[in-house]
DNA sequence: TGTACATCAGTGAACGCGCGTTCACTGATGTAC
DNA sequence: TGTACATCAGTGAACGCGCGTTCACTGATGTAC
């Protein structure tokens, strides 16, 4: 109601973003309504189109910011090698399987990606190659398309292990699924940068 | 509107279990309607309840049907380590990927499952369980229980693989995560089986 | 310094629509007599 | 053999609700004079 600072809009959108982002990962991206992600946001449904153009607008455009904030998670992780080993065991872990919320939006929400508009489709692609090449120049010596393919994979293995071992009623079953990925991940680090 | 055959209210189920399969498989669950799962199946909305206590049930019953149906699948394939190779070979490849409605409930559906109610988590796990403890049985000289967390292993690992390839707009480098992705597999199987 | 007006992020009610679910009804057939 | 009734899978309209989206309005502040 007031007028506010000059970037007091630029932070509701932020806002409005970061909880999108929270809430399409906890609950799905079609289980996810306009009106309840302004409400996480401390607005009410009728300011979202002062801000997006659609809810698919939006769901472009969280998914672009999860993956930017990954990204720089991923930054600071040990460089070379020892990174991606601390990675692999970070994502692995029992933790961030039973954080889906803060967790990874790939293995939230990769199959429902996968049926999403073009739009959304190429800011996933963008995103997850972005954070793929950073990962990829760690494997020194390998050449760069190779490397790009090869982390990729890795990373699709990790992804498909945390919705596994999310979706088992079997706890103690979900958790040695974990422990068997890190393994099958460690030993692809291991194949690729011996080569 | 006839009194039909004593089994005709069965095979109508039938029909009714397997378009919800695919359409599920297609869209999403969320994003399929009982309205649409009913007409695919050649009837209007108003027979569902005859059939299911909610949409919930019928999710939980297409989802035990799709793994049944993949079991039966995976039972035809050549015996031993063989058969393993053929179907990861099978699994990861262009044809599978580009056929979502046609393909493997997990593929198309993993994420969603694990926001799941209880019932359909349960039901999902009972059937996955059965599926790779068939493919497990294949590792011979390989304690069962270290043999089904292997295969589980595995299987995760194609299924984000085929997810990934399936998000990705850049379709030569979807085919090389497919690519990429065999040759883990096979690793991974190669490692389990020298063990 | 004080008043009138413009700005604009946000409000909240309303739109049409499809959701999951309920229910009174239909009508072809089997059974009873 | 012919008529009356019971059966029951399926129909289709309707329920309340939440969806994505629109829009007239609010009201605190900045600007103009």
């Amino acid at each position: 109601m007031a007028r506010y600072d000059k970037d007091h809009k630029r932070l509701s959108r932020q806002r409005i973003v970061e909880s999108a982002g929270r809430r399409f990962k906890r609950d799905g991206i079609d289980g996810s309504g306009v009106a309840t992600v302004m409400k996480d946001a401390g607005l009410t449904n009728g300011a979202f189109y002062g801000h997006f153009d659609s809810k698919d607008d939006l769901v472009a455009i969280a998914i672009s910011e999860e993956l930017r904030a990954q990204r720089e998670v991923f930054a600071a992780l040990e460089p070379g090698l020892a990174g991606i080993e601390q990675f692999v065991r970070a994502y692995l872990s029992v933790e961030h399987r039973d954080d889906r919320a803060g967790g990874c939006p790939s293995a939230a929400l990769l199959d429902e990606i996968g049926r999403c508009v073009d739009s959304t489709r190429q800011s996933y692609s963008d995103g997850i190659v972005s954070i793929i090449d950073d990962l990829a120049d760690r494997l020194v010596g390998v050449e760069a398309s190779r490397a790009r393919v090869a982390v990729l994979g890795m990373f699709a293995s990790m992804v498909g292990t945390i919705q596994l071992s999310r979706a088992l009623t079997d706890r103690q079953l979900a958790d040695e699924v974990l422990a068997q990925g890190v393994q099958n991940a460690l030993e692809m680090v291991r194949a690729d940068s011996s080569r």
